[in-house]
DNA sequence: GATGAATGAGTATTCATTCAT
DNA sequence: GATGAATGAATACTCATTCAT
């Protein structure tokens, strides 16, 4: 028929904003902050450089809320996980960064890790809000379980203010890993050996020794 | 004579390309490259932004100097420890990593860590350097370390593809955390309780149990 | 009946256009042309950003009308006094002033006056119409005005080229004064006193020494 | 010769802010404040639009600028004249209308009020500044020149908190005149005719009456 | 060598205008 | 009629880079 041109614009109000987030997420991820062009956001949403503002008021405002949506929905599972958990540390332990593991690659959250960990220093006020939220909370949550291990004669004695920081590393790391030098690598690293190996020998440093 | 006085500036010119590196060096690790202006290169190097051009040819190259400046240095007293050391191989594992902590505070080794993590993807070419320089010689002596570990009955039987990220992980994971996020703790880790757990944590993990 | 009741909105479509008009009136009185935007403008009438274009084609349109739907209709009323009136010319010159300084108050005469002054160089056609039916028809009746005086032996001889802009100046920049700097004063004129001198020094300039 | 090709620019440092100022000037008198584009400013100096920024911080500075480089010189001469005169106050009265007169010509005088009184209510800090630099200046300037008629027995009692404003307003009405309608009458106005009307309307309703 | 004035492409942001609902 | 989401041209401002002195 003849209408059936497509429509200069269509109304997505719902939709929008989500698109423009994962957008901005990917090329915030890919470039950094500052070589993030907001032409490109908008060209990748599919929508004008305009309607970006009509969304978030400037570039500042968009980088916080692409890391706001993307962090909080995935911090509560950890938490929720240990209360719930019945049987050994060790199992437990297995099971967290299993779980882990696997918001690595549905929620991006190594792309993330890597902004925040490249910006922080640029945005002092972001970085605020990402310490509270999502690594004190973490740390939170391995002092905890490290000292269940501890009190149940699992765990050797651990030194609590530094452990989760290390522990925590390898996992970080491999996420960093992934958005800088994966690429460098001839033969990338096989993540799931990563993971077995990091799991016993991190279990054996923690445990006592029989 | 009249004119023994001495001249206005007797700058050595020798000097100028290493005091443009150390401040750019400054610059680039604290706001990143594309947030760094070379403007204030040029007026913490106490030169004029022109004088920047007669020594390196962009920004970009700037950059590339800067990485390659701070970082070959550092890299060959590992492999030299390495190939003369005697004694057990947890001692020499304590003795790498000793070595390797001291660097981070004279030679800013943190900084430019972080600024690889951060802009690798920006730059491929400069990753890859970073990364056949820097991480593959590093992984190496590692997979040596723990190799001679092995063979001498001392560690278990190890995946030496994965081992050496592992373990380097929680030192790396402090440098990242001296530019971004150690302001946002109220109270800051302290770096000597953190190598003492890290070092017994993982030498345990790594270790034969007898 | 059931739909007796009252609609959601009976706005009378009638007023509509009037209420954008004072709220456009107003804004641009206080912002000028360039800096008033069209989304306060239909923010303070209470209608939607599109609705103002179902009313004027564009903002240079809304400039227009604003000006003409304030004017309009404060130019006739002293011409009929001029007509009408019975007694010395003195006494008619104090009643058109009179009159006319209380436009300045109802109808915001003072507004749209500033408004003119510093949009002609911008609105060519638009300062044309405003010279034509405004300054120009005063113009004409205080030519009328002045001759009067002369052929009643009542005034000087006066070149009526240029009287009648030397006359209406101190209540011209009057206006401009209530919209410009009158905010910078400490001590605001009082407007009565000022009238009062206006017109004695006025009368006593052009009347005839005797 | 082959050299003689043009240099892409020329180092100007100390005429440059002149130029500027002049084109910055003219088309700020022409358009308004908001309706100048600071590309045809650069343009019209014939600079690129970066050196303006190497001059003038941001478009409000160089409107603070053309304004104070414009103004200030012309203040002071009416001021040494007033206390230096000898004769009469009318003649005195003529005398400093007179100079006043020149500068419309000579320093774009008329440009810079118009374009005051336009913005004035979008620059709160400068029309203070006008206010206090010029206007409030040159009132007491006119206060002293009337209290010396007065005094001597030349003019009549005058209320001096609104006689200046009165006196004034015929002239700077002119200078708003030139920048807005002038172009649609006929006949434009006789600036020397319109002078002479003013100041024998004036002094008359000054004078005391013999 | 050293300078810093000048450049101009590039980018965030605004806002008058359009049009599907 | 009314809405407000979407548009995109326009513009202030930045900053890496050049080059006459």
């Amino acid at each position: 028929m003849l209408n059936e041109a497509k429509p200069r614009w269509t109304r997505r109000k719902d939709a929008r904003p989500q698109e423009l987030l994962s957008a901005a997420l990917a090329l915030f991820v890919e470039h950094g902050f500052a070589a993030t062009r907001l032409d490109e956001v908008a060209r990748r949403a599919g929508v004008s450089k305009g309607t970006l503002y009509l969304y978030f008021e400037n570039k500042e405002e968009l980088f916080k809320a692409v890391i706001r949506a993307t962090i909080v929905p995935n911090i509560e599972q950890s938490e929720q996980l240990m209360s719930s958990f019945k049987g050994s540390t060790a199992e437990l332990f297995r099971e967290v960064i299993g779980r882990w593991c696997e918001q690595i690659n549905t929620a991006n959250m190594a792309g993330i890790c890597k902004l925040m960990f490249a910006e922080a220093s640029n945005f002092p006020e972001l970085a605020q809000f990402y310490h509270t939220e999502v690594i004190a909370r973490n740390e939170q949550m391995l002092i905890k379980l490290l000292q269940r291990g501890v009190d149940e004669g699992e765990f050797r004695e651990l030194d609590l203010t530094v452990m989760p920081k290390i522990i925590t590393a390898p996992i970080v790391m491999f996420m960093l890993w992934c958005n800088s030098f994966n690429a460098c690598e001839s033969h990338p690293v096989v993540f799931a050996d990563y993971v077995d190996s990091y799991l016993s020998t991190m279990l054996t440093g923690l445990m006592k020794n029989k």
